[in-house]
DNA sequence: GCCACTCGTCTACATTTGTAGACCGACCGA
DNA sequence: TCGGTCGGTCTACAAATGTAGACGAGTGGC
């Protein structure tokens, strides 16, 4: 179990996703950034921004008299918890197609299909000894 | 965009995954699968198959006097919507390593191994090109 | 024919989520 | 120094969600 506990609600995961490209940021450019994508009043960014701090989500780090936002966990670490939720979820013989889905859908470069492909054949490997 | 707008919440998915498990099923055996696994009542279970069917997730087949419920999606369908919304969220560099440690993390089998393997070749092959 | 039991429907209610206004203090430019 | 602006906090409130009791109709067994 990982130790986030209360994960983010959807509209939290867009606010989230922004810190994600943008980085580290102020209020102004997330609130610009919702506002630009989503159509957000400042308001509402700011709640879900008291909202992803409270949870542990975002860290607001003091600086002058106001914040500079950051994800505490790099965006990699937030998928993969994503991620894992849907492996809860998914039966056992559901989950070799979703996969393939996945590496079909998700256009990967060569050089991370290189990769894959050779994470594919170590475990080709475990599974013949 | 699938046809399926209003994705299941958490309580539902539980339900939903029941019904995957046990395959159509008398509400009977639903409520006490769902007593097992979550120590939820009848009621909550009642309200939660009335919210998906209302969703369109499941649908009542009358029999008799009651009903047979049954998913009107395949699970590999539903679980496809859910991919699809973790790519929507995910980055474009993060994907690689997502799909990296879902492979490890989900120990198929030799035969899953080939399949996903082959489908990588054959995106490689159309890097190539 | 009566009764316990099942089911499905209605209703309920606390909590969480989505969305946002009001207000207040700090800071900056004129 | 005065007024606007920016950011943060409080408050609000409708809708969705989690969880469940109450009730009434059908039914299988006796």
């Amino acid at each position: 179990m990982p130790p986030e506990k209360n994960t983010p609600t959807p509209a939290e995961w867009k606010v989230l996703k922004l810190l994600f490209d943008l980085g580290p940021s102020a209020a102004r450019d997330l609130i610009a950034a919702a506002e630009r994508a989503h159509g957000w009043s400042a308001s509402t960014v700011k709640t879900l921004l008291r909202r992803l701090t409270d949870k542990g989500h975002v860290e607001a780090q003091a600086v002058g008299s106001s914040f500079l936002y950051r994800a505490t966990r790099p965006a990699h670490r937030a998928f993969r918890d994503e991620a894992d939720r849907l492996l809860a979820n998914s039966a056992p013989g559901a989950l070799g197609p979703l996969l393939q889905y996945l590496v079909k859908k998700s256009r990967l470069s060569k050089d991370e299909l290189d990769e894959l492909r050779a994470l594919i054949d170590a475990q080709r490997e475990e599974r013949e000894r």
